[in-house]
DNA sequence: TATTAGCACTCACTGGAGATGAGTGCTAAT
DNA sequence: ATTAGCACTCATCTCCAGTGAGTGCTAATA
């Protein structure tokens, strides 16, 4: 992007704050009103024109103000916006919010997602992500019927994940106790993804296992582990996000709600933020939601990455409030869940 | 309410069809036309001001057609519907949709919501009660920190569930196993219900045990089942029910999805059903949901309810093609459960 | 006596005409 | 380089007449 001159980007930072304000188009002689430049409406049209050239604005209809395009905000987001801190006296009341002593993992989660939301006042996403990363603690069997087995397991986190398998052999409940035994002792304190390899070379170096028992054990915690646990995703607000004028159209209305109902795609979206340190903005066609944008960030423990929170709204978004909302409450997540794991 | 006479009844249920299938008020002409009554649009007219009198129909405004008031739906539902039974064709693409082997009771559930939802086109609505009922399979302790632990329970059906509680002494985890095996054996095949009967009785009979093993399992599994955990609710087909006209303008949208996000309103209404045997239709002001109807039933096993069911849609909804739908997918997730339970 | 044809009336809805106002681009003066 | 001035555009609002589906009432009819 071509460096701007200081007027212009006076004048663009001006429009797209004016247009998160009100979500109405602006015209040349409401800026000179509401913020003093000691320019005509003139001369702000002449640079209005200009970055209308540059892609950075554009009109809805010939006679009317400039709305930011997607490439306006995103020039504003990279070199215009100004995050600024959380006061002292705004940190201690996000952390009075956040009180989840003996509260269950999924509670937690749906506890943030509806403060995220309420602050933001858009829609609060939280995602614990597949099992595969987080740290293995314990697993139990329990027998269903004659070859069938609920398996648990929860990470360190205290997270709680079940699922079905089929078992080989029909195994009693005292069996499967030894084997959980077994694999507890073996398994405690590996990240799944470890758990998988140690069991990969196990099973591959001792084929012609003697000890029937950790054989069993062996193929039973493969059939456990083998595929991924999907994605737990937590929205909150998405009526508030209704409140927002671009969606105040049946039409625009359906569209969202249908996103969000099969969750698919707001997944995929926080999934691709897994990888990445601190807050991350998607914008506009970055993500499969037209016309909105998304502030993410990950919270994780010692032991390594968790998961992702963040607030999805419309493109004109008021990012500098909610960066530094979005990124104190990854924090302070973070921390919670190292205090559980302890 | 007085009975009508059988022209009056044949003229309501066609208003009330017509109604249905359109979503318009009903005219005179338009019933003369769709119908053949052998009546002029004047004899209807009169039937019709008798209607209103009587308080089943009303028109919107002077010079429209009539729709049925929610009284006048109620008189359909009770004295002129007709539920079809379900072909055999229709009875075995029902069973087909319905597959659900290794699949966990969570996924199960939302699958039934989803094609509840699905074929009624409205929303569909499966709820898993509060733990109290279900009959109790297995209890799992893990030691999060000092003093919490997680308790793990298992229904006799596979159903997990979870939560954190504080413990007075500090246990390792071998201690804990002792315990939950003590509680598995004893109370195995109970329902929650008796389990806490048998645990109250036995902290009283032996305030003063010797057996600090056994007193330690009781005053734990006290803790555990002590509150009860919440009431879980699937909800599916949320963007379904916003294609309904009722829903088009954008302030119904708002209320509707209000509603559904809290679950609140929606848990209560499917709890108050509880009770009841077979299908049950709850109509407008009976339900804190204005101009909505649910239609649901309970699913069982041996044992004894479950859970509930339901599609929740416009008053306007098409009863004699969801009730069959309704009731019969209730007994075939009896009867899975009842398989699952073996 | 029950039914119906006829008629005046109501009212939501539609589409066009005109007024309004916020905004633009262009040009010429400062 | 900046700005005042001006003609022009276009969404929005209001007013208005026309249309059509529907009603209630009354008098004629079978």
């Amino acid at each position: 992007m071509a460096e701007l001159n200081e007027r212009s980007q006076n004048i663009l930072e001006a429009i797209v704050k004016d247009y998160i304000a009100s979500a109405e188009p602006v015209g040349s002689r409401a800026i000179t009103r509401r913020h003093n430049f000691n320019l005509s409406p003139a001369s702000v049209r002449n640079v209005m024109s200009d970055l209308e050239e540059l892609g950075l604005l554009c009109s809805p209809h010939t006679s009317s103000g400039r709305i930011p395009t997607e490439k306006g905000f995103q020039y504003y987001i990279d070199t215009l916006l100004q995050i600024r801190d959380l006061s002292d006296t705004e940190k201690k009341q996000l952390r009075k919010s956040y009180r989840f002593t003996g509260m269950r993992m999924e509670d937690i989660m749906q506890e943030v997602g509806r403060i995220l939301s309420g602050l933001s006042k858009y829609a609060g996403l939280v995602m614990v992500p597949k099992f595969a990363s987080t740290v293995f603690r314990q697993i139990e069997f329990v027998r269903l019927s004659q070859n069938r087995l609920l398996v648990i397991y929860v990470s360190q986190t205290g997270l709680v994940q079940n699922k079905v398998i089929k078992a080989d052999a029909d195994l009693n409940q005292q069996q499967l106790e030894k084997i959980s035994n077994y694999l507890n002792r073996e398994l405690n304190g590996l990240t799944i993804q470890e758990v998988r390899e140690k069991l990969k070379n196990e099973m591959q170096e001792e084929k012609n296992l003697y000890d029937q028992l950790r054989k069993k054990a062996l193929s039973l915690s493969c059939a456990a582990l083998q595929d991924e646990v999907e994605d737990q995703l937590f929205v909150a607000g998405t009526s508030l996000m209704l409140e927002q004028p671009e969606f105040s159209s049946p039409d625009e209305m359906r569209r969202l709600i249908q996103t969000f109902e099969s969750k698919k795609i707001l997944i995929d979206l926080l999934d691709r933020s897994q990888s990445a340190q601190g807050v991350q903005i998607f914008i506009g066609s970055d993500i499969d939601l037209k016309g909105c944008s998304l502030i993410s960030a990950n919270f994780s423990n010692r032991k390594g990455a968790l998961g992702s929170l963040g607030v999805i709204g419309p493109m004109r978004m008021n990012y500098s409030q909610v960066v530094p909302i979005v990124d104190f409450t990854a924090q302070l997540v973070s921390r919670v869940l190292d205090r559980e794991a302890e």
